[in-house]
DNA sequence: TTGAACTGGTTTAGTGTTGAACTATCGGGA
DNA sequence: TCCCGATAGTTCAACACTAAACCAGTTCAA
């Protein structure tokens, strides 16, 4: 694959998502949640401190500061002092919070699966699998 | 697949694309540049209108306003009235300005190719693909 | 123990982005 | 010809984002 190839896909690629975003941004905004929100909702889970949180979606602690702030005031977020490290701020989904993530990505799901639908089941298992290489 | 794991796979792909413009942005900063208007240039042959770049950039017309006025005054862009409709401002790239364009479309598709490199030869092929039946 | 270096998180101040409203031009119908 | 609705692009005020500096708590070597 030459270097020229690889913008192009690359470009390519961020479109798509782009165009994603904007297509579900209205109805992600009618949960009373912007998409960038949503995603931090969708890996509280996984990475339940701010910071943790931050490197994984790839954007400033002052950020993520406000997101939690804001998503904690609106009830979906719960945080709590870590008895372990005074410093750490541990995060969990409240039940309202954990509905309306799994509502979120349930439409954002919609919406990616409207453009992937070209690709079969095992495709799909196949580019899930290389992406996780990638990101890992 | 359900639709939680085309969530999952549009949430690894997001990552991915924020990882590499974090990885490059340095790179290009140094071409007096910005990712995104990188991607304003590298579009403009393309869409040569600035409704029809913000279109397919997925970003508002303000903010490609915006962004016109400052490649124009670095000496990338020309621009000119359309003379078949006085409305319209025709872009154009200038001789720098196609320069910085494939050097910085060089270096993002160097950032994506280093992580492309983490593959085996085959995973490569495969990944080319899939994003090519995605974007095509 | 102490304190220097580090990490988690927040505040602030300045920059970047964008929705709403605007001007100018176009295109088509009466 | 004269409207009227639509489109290209801009302006401006409001909002979102983030770099830099900061405080608090932790770690660990001396």
């Amino acid at each position: 694959m030459t270097k020229i190839d690889a913008a192009r896909l690359w470009s390519l690629n961020h479109r798509l998502l782009m165009s994603v975003i904007a297509t579900v941004a209205a109805e992600v905004g009618a949960l009373g949640l912007e998409v960038k929100e949503l995603f931090v909702l969708s890996e509280v889970d996984e990475h339940p401190y701010p910071a943790e949180l931050a490197a994984a979606l790839v954007m400033p602690k002052p950020t993520m500061t406000l997101y939690v702030k804001r998503l904690e005031a609106a009830g979906l977020l719960r945080r709590e002092i870590d008895p372990d490290d005074l410093r750490k701020h541990r995060l969990a989904l409240t039940p309202a919070g954990r509905k309306v993530m799994q509502r979120g990505m349930t439409l954002l799901a919609d919406a990616f699966a409207a453009r992937v639908g070209r690709l079969s089941a095992g495709e799909q298992a196949q580019l899930r699998g290389l992406l996780e290489k990638l990101t890992g």
